[in-house]
DNA sequence: CAGCATCCGCTTTGATACTG
DNA sequence: CAGTATCAAAGCGGATGCTG
């Protein structure tokens, strides 16, 4: 992209990463970890693939991204975000906050990717009795299932189906969301295609504290 | 700007501010309040005339941004953001913290306003010892002078000369600026063109105190 | 003058095809 | 798998003109 030519840190900041798709290729590589150009195409559905070439070559100009050679036998490249990159994490986060209410409008032909789930539940959920058991939640509301288990007051998400878990939540993305970020009530979820196995009291302990999210703030008037 | 079409709260803020110009039209009004078109135009070189009457119209539309008439007899259209666009405000600092250190590297031909340094102003500064006599810093860094006052713990930032500034900057932008954070140390600063009048051990009472940003991390090596 | 709309050349993006 | 090549469409930047 042209630069703004301002010495104003904001514009600075987006010269870097105000790209079109740029700040979802960051998404995906804070989700991922380490993942191949496949991975990344695959979980940006709509991009072009000389776009995800050229900004790819871009971040990794701009010291966000790393790229290299996995060892043998795996033999493909990988990319994964530089320290620097993994310091956008803020950024993502205030984004995700800001646009969390906007998942309410009812979007029919939007894609829907288990995977972007880990990073809203890493960054807003988070364990409130971290002295107990361990527990484990299974998401089942996209192409794969999504565990989500509490560790250190923490939550780690991880694509696949849990053995023995304590909650499994099945249902359209936007309610099983509404219900992770407490911003639905479980029962309004359920009439709205939740279901679930397990103990959904659980719930209560990974749910966000902070106010701010009103009930039913998720869902439209024209879906609730 | 076409939507990325995917049920993700990161890719739904973009689709909303991801524009080019959009979030740093946010910026104007987050530093401004209200404002008036030319206003905007001023604050946003480079910015084409069409572009940013339709990123207005978008915004107004997006609901962050509220259009209304100007009481007489000033008589001319103000824009201001809603609630839903001052929310942004966590985006923008997010970003600007990221984008800090990229201020670093010598760029002649940015353009710089003095008034983009009020929002680094309120959002990174404080005022430690909100107890004491209040005091005024006045930067003569740009196009004009800015005043920075301390008020309950925080900063405020105003256009224009103080009348009995505690301490005057006067310099380059981006030793100003790094002086300020802390990212450069006085004795440094001056080597680079800072020049000062009255106290400035007061620089201390508003300094950002949070760790990580190293010394002269701000100064490029080229520069320093 | 403030607040745009129009026009035009240039750049970026999107879609698809193709390759080592 | 990991891209490059190609080309049409959309977006942007700059200049200019219009309207209250």
């Amino acid at each position: 992209m042209r630069s703004y030519g301002q010495l104003c840190a904001v514009a600075k900041a987006l010269d870097a990463v105000g790209d079109r798709w740029t700040l979802l290729i960051v998404r995906e590589l804070l989700i991922r970890g380490a993942a191949r150009y496949t991975d990344l195409h695959t979980g940006l559905p709509g991009i072009a693939t000389n776009l995800l070439a050229e900004r790819l070559r871009e971040l990794e100009q701009s010291g966000v991204v790393r790229r290299y050679d996995a060892p043998p036998p795996v033999a493909t490249a990988l990319f994964e975000l530089t320290e620097r990159g993994r310091d956008l994490e803020p950024v993502l986060d205030a984004l995700g906050r800001w646009g969390g209410p906007l998942l309410a409008e009812p979007d029919p032909a939007a894609a829907f990717q288990t995977h972007w789930l880990a990073l809203p539940a890493r960054l807003r959920l988070s364990d409130h009795e971290p002295d107990r058991r361990p527990i484990t939640v299974e998401l089942r509301t996209g192409d794969e299932p999504l565990t989500l288990t509490t560790r250190d007051g923490r939550i780690d998400a991880r694509p696949g189906a849990a053995e023995t878990p304590d909650l499994v939540l099945d249902g359209p993305p936007q309610i099983v969301i509404g219900v992770l970020l407490g911003t639905l009530e479980p029962d309004q979820a359920q009439a709205h295609g939740l279901r679930h196995e397990g103990d959904i009291a659980l719930l209560r302990r990974v749910q966000p504290r902070t106010p701010g999210a009103r009930p039913n703030d998720l869902i439209s008037p024209t879906v609730a």
